[in-house]
DNA sequence: ACATAAGCCTACTTGATCTATAGACATAGG
DNA sequence: CCTATGTCTATAGATCAAGTAGGCTTATGT
């Protein structure tokens, strides 16, 4: 289950990708706009800056702006920042190499052996999504969904 | 991530898929041959007894023995029973027709509409593997590594 | 130079959930 | 009836997610 600080983290990026103009948005205006506790974003917008996906202005007439064009950040990469890796068992996730507690033998650990194959697959649909086709998809959604109501009317 | 509790069930399940004769075996030996904390294995296994993956016998001579063969029951079933299924996002999960708090329309919303990828991506894995396979596997990786270990010798 | 508008940083609180443990109870076999 | 075994209920401790508070730093415009 993803963590609402990664879902929160979506929503944001989501409204920048939608609404950058190149002008940096206000950390106030993400809060209010998303529904998101203003204290608790920051945080979450500080994340996203240290991993390089956001960039950031201070002082007056600052705000936030994509580090990247919205199609060059995979949602992969976004989870990653605020889950911190995102494998199932502890020594599948990047940079661990030391075994579970449990399992004596990685090499030969039955759960690592299944859950390697999961992680690979999770990978692969994050690491193909960008955030610039997450939008997309949900305003082509919106558009379908509108269209019905056309028709019904 | 998977949680321990999820962990020492496929553990458990994987010794009893292993050195199954019949006969039931005893909590006490899952515990002592798998090292799990007795107590928490004994909520482990009536959990996955509930689930319908396993049978017990009480009283003197009892056990715990597995439902099906092994081949049947699949990696899924076993989180699905720990994890209380395993989406990603809670409007995913099944029975759950609700949206989350955040998103105003699930049938829009960016996030759902990934997650609902990477939840079949994982499932078409966990589904199509089988404690059998698990066990397969995790034996012949020991296999290989002793045929290796051989020639190094 | 100063006032103001931003983001930045550190620390804390609260509540939930995961992990683990204890002890009394129920059931079957001999 | 005694003993070995699983079952149930309750609870304690540790960890972590979610949210809150307040002060600090940096930039802009006058």
């Amino acid at each position: 289950m993803i963590s609402k600080k990664t879902k929160y983290a979506l929503k944001a990026l989501g409204y920048l990708a939608e609404h950058s103009t190149g002008d940096p948005i206000l950390i106030s205006e993400l809060a209010k706009e998303e529904n998101i506790p203003r204290k608790f974003l920051e945080a979450i917008l500080v994340s996203l800056r240290k991993g390089g996906v956001l960039k950031s202005k201070i002082g007056k007439g600052g705000g936030y702006m994509l580090a990247l064009p919205a199609a060059q950040i995979t949602i992969g990469r976004v989870v990653g920042i605020l889950e911190g890796g995102f494998a199932l068992v502890e020594c599948l996730n990047d940079n661990v190499k030391v075994a579970c507690e449990e399992c004596g033998d990685p090499a030969c650990c039955g759960i690592r052996l299944v859950m390697s194959e999961v992680k690979s697959a999770i990978d692969s649909v994050l690491e193909s999504t960008t955030l610039a086709d997450m939008v997309e998809r949900s305003e082509s959604a919106r558009q379908h969904k509108s269209k019905i109501m056309d028709y019904s009317i």
